[in-house]
This record gives C-alpha cells, structure tokens and sequence, in this order.
DNA sequence: TCTGGGGTCCTAGGACCC
DNA sequence: TCTGGGGTCCTAGGACCC
C-alpha cells in the first residue's frame, strides 16, 4: 500500500469489447462484423457485443431476442471461456511486469499500482508513457485493445478508463479528481446502479457534482451507513482503497435458466444433482470445503428466494450437499414451476486449516450416511503414486481412510489400533510416512463400516 | 416467446451468550 | 420479577458489478 502519492500511479486496465474481440481475433471472418457473444438459448442474454453491433443498439445484459431484433444481421456466438481465460493470463501476466500489486476485477479488467513496481510513483508524464506502453504490449501480444485509466484513486482510475473507450488513455491529475468528477451523472460512480441512481434522483441529485454538495449524514439516511458514508467520499474524489492482489473467493455456485419452466419433480431433482456435482467438481478441485450451503430458486413469475443451511463443520462431499440441497427444495414451494435453479457454498474452509479437523470429526451425519468414505481426490503433478481410486492408506497411526483432498494434500481419518475412530490428519500427498494399503487389505478392510460411520 | 451466470457486500431480525 | 446492552452467528433478501 501506497500512502500519499506523488503521482496518479493507479491504473486501471479495461479490455475492450473483450469476448466479441476474442471471438473476432480466433475468426478472421468476423472482423469488422457485428459479433454478439451470449447465451444463445431462448432465455439468453448478451455478455459483450463488438462496437459494430453497438452501433445498432445492442448492449450488455440485453436479452439475445432483442439483440436479434436489433442486429439480425449478427454473429451470435456462446461464449467461450477457456479461450478468454487464456488471452486475460497473457493479460495479467503483461501487468505484473509492471507491479505486484495487480487486482484483477474478471477476465477484462484489473488495477494495477504503479508505485508498488519497478518504475514507482511516476508522475504524470511518466505513468502516460508507461501506460502507452501497456496498450501497445497488450495489443501485440494478444490483438486485443485496452482501454486504461490513470489516478491517485482505485476509483477515478476505473471512471478514467471509461471516458475514452475505446483504445483510451486518460490521466487524471493529483488534484482535479472533483472537478473531472462533478459533472458526470451519479450512475458513472461505482455502487450506483439503477435502484440508488432512482432514490438519488427523487432526492433531486443527477451529478455527482450534486451529490457531493449533500451532507453525509443525509446521505446515510437515505442509503444507509455504509453506502452513504462510501458515496459521501466517492462524490468528493475521496477513496482509500488499496489495490488488493489475491483476494480469497468467499462462495462458490452454479445455476441455471431452464429453456422452459420446469415442474416435473423428477427433472427438478434432476438439475439440481447437475448443480451440485458442478459445485462440488469445483470446490474440490480448488482444495476447498465450505459449511453452507444455498439453493436459489427463479420461479415462474420471476420471483427469487434462497434458502441455506450451515452445516456444523465444512464439507466437499458430493452426497452431503445434495441431501441439503434436496431437502431445501423439498421445503420450497414450487408450484407454479421454476425458471431457475441455483446450488452455492459458502463459508468456505482451506483443506489447510487447522479448525477442520475438530468440525469434521464433530459431523458424522456428513459422511457417516453413507456407505463409503470420500474418494481422494488429488489430481494433477502431485497425485500420490498409489492407484487412483485407492482410498485406504496406513501410517504409524494404522489405517487410515481418505476423508478429502486437493492442492497435493489428502485429509486421512486414522484408525487407532484396536479402536476408532482415530485422529484426523492432512497430509502431503506424497508423504513418505503414508502407504497405500496392498490391495488385498484393501478389499478385506473396505467392506468394514467406514470410519466415519464408526464415530457416529 | 422480456429479464444469464458468476460473484461481492450490506442490512435487518432473531437466537443465543455473557 | 423485571429489565439491560453488546457481540456473534445464522438466515433471507436485495443492490451491485462484470
């Protein structure tokens, strides 16, 4: 963190028209064709349309019926998010030369502050330059244009980038943040989205400049305490916001919009499996476990509810979230038929954490239900060197089930010699104190009750 | 054939504990 | 028997972002 600049170091990098300029880039014959890349289902709604279809009137978040209406004419493509995934790595990688202290934002946007990195607190002339620089390394190495904003604020970067895309480069001026800010309308300010622009405008306040001539506390009044004292600051130019790498994901989901409302409670029960294999998949694969877990339901008529339940201690079990997910849409009225399904987990835990263990061994009812302890699931260059599938091993401790894994770890649960269940330790997957099992033992000990059950 | 899918953060009320 | 605050956790919903 950075404390008084002596410059406008903060970038913010903003990818331009990103997915249609992928999709454009990989097929040459959609280059300076209208592109439309969204859902393409009758439910779909556009994520990105290229500048040429802009120019008929498609926007983002607009429903891909209209978009059709609109620009009959264009490509409509569904996305294609590894692809976008590999040009935004390229991306990142290209900013971090530039400083440590790179924030991405999603695939197409990120802060990057400068007076963390190699060249430091330039002043004006000197982060112009290097934010050319950028631009033209971005656009050479992926063919992609960006558009970068440059300030002494996380906040008049992102509304820099936005006032020349694209292919912008705007730098704001330590000093003149308020005065660049006060004529824009109070949508351009980030947290104002359709329902505080209206209370804003009932209020009478249009522009930003209006807004920063209400006294805070009025401001609180009307949107509450951290939203008002926020914009009240906003409004002035003022943000202390530091540019945050690596922030920890706090959820994991996955829903979906049926092509047609659904009812049947076979099909329901259906998707809902889907979305929970989809979560899990994920949780698992990332080396997480999360004690909440929340279905959302879009019914017929559009109205959204959720309901979540915490479990006692964190799980990745496939079998255990989709008890709770079930028995929450058991309790849910659905009726009328369902548009959307969704499946989240929050609460998330590191496989790591030492707190796991105790809330583990407290929750039998996770994998004591079932017949069969979880399968480890260590993948990539560190799986272990015992047979895939294998899920018994055995260490000074005796045997041991594998009770969860990921990141080149495995969480083991320990039978003691003679009692159970025993101690539950994580483990490097490849640690030379823990060995497989012979097959043989394998099967003689793996029709025995789990020993999760055993601590029921 | 209106209205995606992935998230984050905040608020508010009730339970519960000290 | 009546009357407290403060803090934390949980649940539900809503606003917002890309």
């Amino acid at each position: 963190m950075v404390g008084v600049r002596s410059g406008p170091s903060v970038l913010h990098v903003d990818l331009d028209a990103f997915y249609a300029s992928v999709e454009q880039l990989d097929k040459p014959s959609l280059a300076g064709r209208a592109v439309v890349v969204g859902g393409t289902g009758p439910r779909g709604v556009v994520a990105t349309a290229s500048y040429e279809a802009r120019r008929h009137g498609v926007r983002s978040a607009m429903s891909g019926a209209e978009a059709r209406a609109r620009a009959p004419h264009a490509a409509f493509l569904a996305p294609r998010f590894a692809a976008y995934a590999a040009v935004s790595g390229v991306v990142m990688r290209v900013l971090r030369e530039l400083s440590p202290l790179v924030e991405p934002l999603s695939l197409d946007e990120a802060f990057v502050d400068l007076a963390a990195g190699p060249l430091g607190d330039l002043d004006e002339d000197g982060v112009r330059a290097a934010a050319h620089a950028v631009k033209e390394r971005v656009h050479a190495l992926t063919g992609v244009r960006a558009s970068v904003g440059a300030a002494g604020t996380k906040l008049l970067a992102k509304v820099a980038s936005d006032l020349d895309k694209p292919d912008g480069l705007v730098v704001v001026p330590l000093g003149t943040e308020a005065a660049l800010l006060a004529p824009l309308p109070v949508t351009r300010l980030w947290g104002v989205g359709p329902a505080t622009a209206e209370r804003l405008r009932r209020a009478g306040v249009h522009t930003v400049g209006e807004l920063a001539q209400v006294p805070e506390a009025e401001l609180v009044g009307l949107l509450g305490q951290a939203h008002g004292t926020a914009l009240s600051r906003h409004a002035r130019g003022l943000d202390e916001r530091s540019v945050e790498p690596e922030r920890e994901a706090k959820s994991v989901s996955a829903e979906d919009t049926f092509p047609r409302d659904l009812v049947e409670p076979a099909l329901l029960a259906h998707e809902l499996e889907r979305l929970v294999v989809r979560v899990v998949d994920r949780l698992r694969r990332d080396g997480q476990t999360g004690r909440t877990v929340t279905l959302k339901v879009r019914r017929h008529d559009f109205s959204t509810l959720t309901r979540s339940v915490t479990l006692p201690g964190p799980t990745d079990d496939r079998r255990t979230v989709g008890r709770v997910a079930r028995d929450l849409l058991a309790g849910t009225d659905v009726s009328g038929g369902v548009r959307l399904l969704g499946v989240g987990v929050s609460g998330l835990a590191d496989w790591a954490q030492a707190d796991l263990f105790d809330a583990a061994a407290e929750e039998p009812a996770a994998a004591g239900a079932d017949p069969a302890p979880a399968a480890p699931v260590a993948t990539g260059p560190e799986r272990p060197d015992w047979s895939p599938g294998l899920d018994v091993v055995h260490d000074e401790h005796g045997r041991g089930w594998v009770w969860g894994g990921g990141l080149g770890r495995v969480t083991v649960r320990f039978e003691h010699r003679g009692t159970a269940p025993g101690p539950v330790r994580t483990l490097r997957a490849d640690d030379p104190a823990l060995h497989p099992l012979p097959a043989a033992e394998v099967a003689a000990t793996a029709v025995r009750a789990p020993l999760a059950a055993a601590g029921a």
